[in-house]
DNA sequence: CCCTGATTCGC
DNA sequence: GCGAATCAGG
């Protein structure tokens, strides 16, 4: 089937109509969505919400990152003794807090509380001064999750988990979340098609094919 | 899996 | 120019 005259103006209607590229192809029928896609893109009419390209590129795809969760990890300089109290929900019977005050229950398993009856307030706990934990010997020279930010090589060496997990904390290439090193690990140059090499036959046949 | 539009590239 | 194959996201 060929793009004839009266075929384009139809499709060039149904797409400034909001049709799907699916809906022309069966719509006009002896074409593809694929298609219609392309002769639409050919004819200059684009510009449609792409479900792919909604704006700008997001976030690279960090490429080997395990368990790199790369955010700068805001430091805590000096947390608040203690957040909030507990709320006074029927606790169970089982597995009594001893330091907890409670108070008779209903029926219904709710707490039974006069009109002008006030819950007793918590006491705050004393207050505490907090010192940072002494980093463990095998990462104290090391770069840890902490000390990671946007200029700071974030490839990992070792594995999560590991007493000695840590790193790279080279100088990161810019505009990259690793050094130049590591980015040229990180990321490879895609071939054109026919010059990629076909992926290697799987064992035992493959996935099943339905 | 299904769907979407975008892109590439052999023809 | 055409459109299948592929990509990438919902």
């Amino acid at each position: 089937m060929s793009w004839t005259e009266e075929r384009i103006e139809r499709l060039k209607k149904m797409w400034a109509d909001g049709a799907t590229a699916s809906q022309i192809a069966d719509e006009l029928g002896g074409v593809s969505r694929n298609a219609v896609i392309g002769k639409a893109h050919r004819l200059g009419l684009e510009q449609r919400p792409s479900p792919v390209k909604p704006g700008e590129e997001k976030e690279k795809k960090a490429a080997p990152a395990p368990a790199a969760a790369a955010k700068p990890a805001p430091r805590a300089e000096a947390p608040s003794p203690r957040p909030q109290a507990a709320a006074p929900h029927a606790p169970s019977p089982q597995r009594l807090n001893p330091d907890m005050q409670y108070r008779s229950i209903g029926p219904g398993g709710f707490i039974r509380q006069g009109p002008g009856e006030q819950q007793a307030p918590i006491p705050p706990a004393p207050p505490r001064r907090l010192v940072p934990a002494k980093p463990s010997p095998e990462v104290a020279d090391k770069t840890s999750l902490l000390d990671l930010n946007d200029r700071i090589c974030k490839w990992p060496i070792g594995h999560p988990g590991e007493p000695d997990f840590h790193f790279c904390g080279q100088a990161a290439n810019p505009g990259f979340p690793y050094c130049v090193e590591h980015c040229g690990v990180a990321y490879q140059a895609q071939l054109p098609r026919r010059d990629r090499r076909p992926p290697p036959p799987l064992p035992f046949g493959g996935p099943r094919v339905r």
